[in-house]
DNA sequence: GTGAAAGCGCTAACAT
DNA sequence: ATGTTAGCGCTTTCAC
């Protein structure tokens, strides 16, 4: 008793067209030299049989795979629903399509090691390229190009595209101190994150400009989650002179604060002004004061720029002059940053 | 001039650790015959040359793959989220990982043969089972398991999650005739959508019952986005007799009339209360009425469904009894339904 | 307990 | 213009 064979190769699109394998992959791969009348056959049998390339067969002989992958911690967070809007935008425009990887549990993917493992997987079997969403390990080997979103560490060596989190930060607080607030409270992400820290200066820097003396009472340490976030929060307002206005360090940490505010009976923007450093869409029927929106621009940009790398055009300056709030680099250059 | 290599193979490997490939192999798959200090060393040499399995090569030789597939029309739709969620979840309780593919745009998977290519491409290659979102097509050909969620189809002959639409939208009609309002209008989808038929005769049935006749003037035509919401919901509320409530047959329409009634300076729910067939997130921060969740959970039951056949273990109706408003079938039989 | 070798489905030389 | 053939990196008999 022999294998029911279920699956179509190519041998039997041959075999069935009366041509050799080779001939059907010319076809397939929309080589120039083969006859018409051949292609069309061919064509037509492809289609009775309902035969698929094998992606896995495929990929271990071309390079070419016109797939990209975007390898994410976490695929329910906010921020990274955001990142996936904007790369699906580009993918759209792009002869690539897309293959989102996770594991389903961030705790996987929070070691240097699975990040390695997770490009490799892709980078060297069945994509092209990678996007790799807020990477902790500062290198990756891999022979296909990555680029990174918000890396976590400094100075990565991979191309990157971040936000521009000193300047945005600085712009936040100007528009809350424009707004008469003279106690803002600040509460930050994780102390190793380069973008807090960054986010940090510029709230820093931005009271001190206006004049302002930095309270430390009003900086809270958070950890960019909604629950501690509310914890923080209850903790600023619960201050002998509590502030007037919050800016948290990412919008998770701005809900926390909504939370928080909520339950407290304080209305939002009369009671308490909030100011979310990202801009997830909920934020606005929230009540709460955003930045522009520029995370789904990370993503667009960082997929256009790994589709330039693919096809080894190169990434000049010239191409990244962008109005909006992001930093482009390459390992070792900046592209771009905010208009 | 030999070509450089980047990716370190099995090959590498077991030369490294000088013992065969197939050693390595056995190592690789945690098969029990191998001398421990053997695997120990081999174990060392992967480490050290930080080795990864190539997923294509491994794909086309082995049936199981660890891997299962997503496939949706459109990564960014919110309802679409709602199920990534849900599946996720499911992802990080086992021991497969998530492959989700995109071609970032919807138009690319809107016919049927399309969507037969994905997940061909798929399954037949690296995935060992697929679950697709609001698939179109009937039938599929597949040599792994699929699961669907919420088909736009009546009769599938693959397994099916969908939502109770018709008993849901009596629910939410019974919720808002429950409030007081006699004229509630109605936002449906496209009049082939199996779903929207469901719920738009569970609105009719839900009036008739509450004895209160069904005013055709009251049922506008969407297609389930937020565009045509908001035209549907400024036609219904400039009506001679405006509805005070509106049922939308989803969650995208309900962002419409949310939008209409706010330039209409319309307060929800005080002036214009709102229902949403579909729970996601944003609805209860813009003071709309919503449904419980169930989207996510949806995912959530299709992924559990789908790795239970990969395994071959039965589908049995004991397995689904379900608090959750979801109705779960295999191909013949409904395995079980709203609690 | 380990190695040699066949071959998965495909592409890309190289022949013809 | 088309066919033949050699692998890609891996798993899996089948030997030893």
């Amino acid at each position: 008793m022999r294998k029911k064979k279920v699956t179509v190769t190519i041998q039997d699109v041959a075999r069935t067209a009366g041509v050799s394998v080779s001939t059907v992959s010319r076809v397939l791969n929309g080589k120039a030299d083969v006859a018409s009348e051949t292609q069309d056959h061919i064509l037509s049998v492809i289609d009775n049989l309902g035969y698929t390339t094998n992606l896995a067969a495929r990929s271990m002989r071309s390079f070419k795979k016109n797939l990209v992958g975007l390898i994410m911690p976490d695929i329910a967070y906010p921020f990274a629903i955001e990142v996936m809007k904007g790369v699906n935008r580009a993918i759209a425009e792009s002869e690539f399509d897309l293959l989102v990887y996770t594991t389903g549990d961030v705790r996987k993917s929070e070691s240097a090691s699975h990040e390695q493992k997770y490009v490799s997987l892709l980078n060297n079997s069945i994509t092209d390229g990678v996007i790799i969403v807020a990477p902790i390990a500062s290198e990756f080997s891999s022979n296909a190009p990555i680029v990174s979103i918000d890396p976590l560490v400094s100075n990565p060596t991979y191309p990157t595209v971040h936000a521009t989190n000193y300047q945005g930060a600085v712009e936040a607080m100007e528009y809350l101190l424009g707004l008469g607030h003279k106690r803002i409270g600040f509460i930050s992400g994780r102390a190793e994150l380069e973008s807090s820290n960054r986010r940090l200066k510029g709230y820093r820097d931005a009271l001190e400009n206006a004049g302002i003396p930095v309270d430390e009472e009003l900086i809270a340490s958070g950890d960019y989650t909604t629950e501690i976030g509310a914890v923080c929060a209850r903790k600023l307002l619960s201050l002998d002179k509590p502030p007037t206005a919050i800016f948290a360090s990412n919008d998770q940490t701005a809900m926390g604060v909504f939370q928080t505010a909520q339950e407290m009976g304080l209305r939002i923007p009369e009671d308490l002004s909030v100011m979310g450093f990202d801009n997830i869409s909920e934020s606005k029927y929230m009540g709460l004061t955003t930045m522009d929106q520029f995370i789904s621009e990370m993503g667009f940009v960082a997929t256009q720029m790994l589709i330039k790398l693919i096809k080894r055009e190169s990434l000049d300056t010239q191409t990244y002059k962008m109005k909006t709030q992001l930093v482009v680099r390459n390992s070792c250059q900046e592209l771009a940053v905010a208009a």
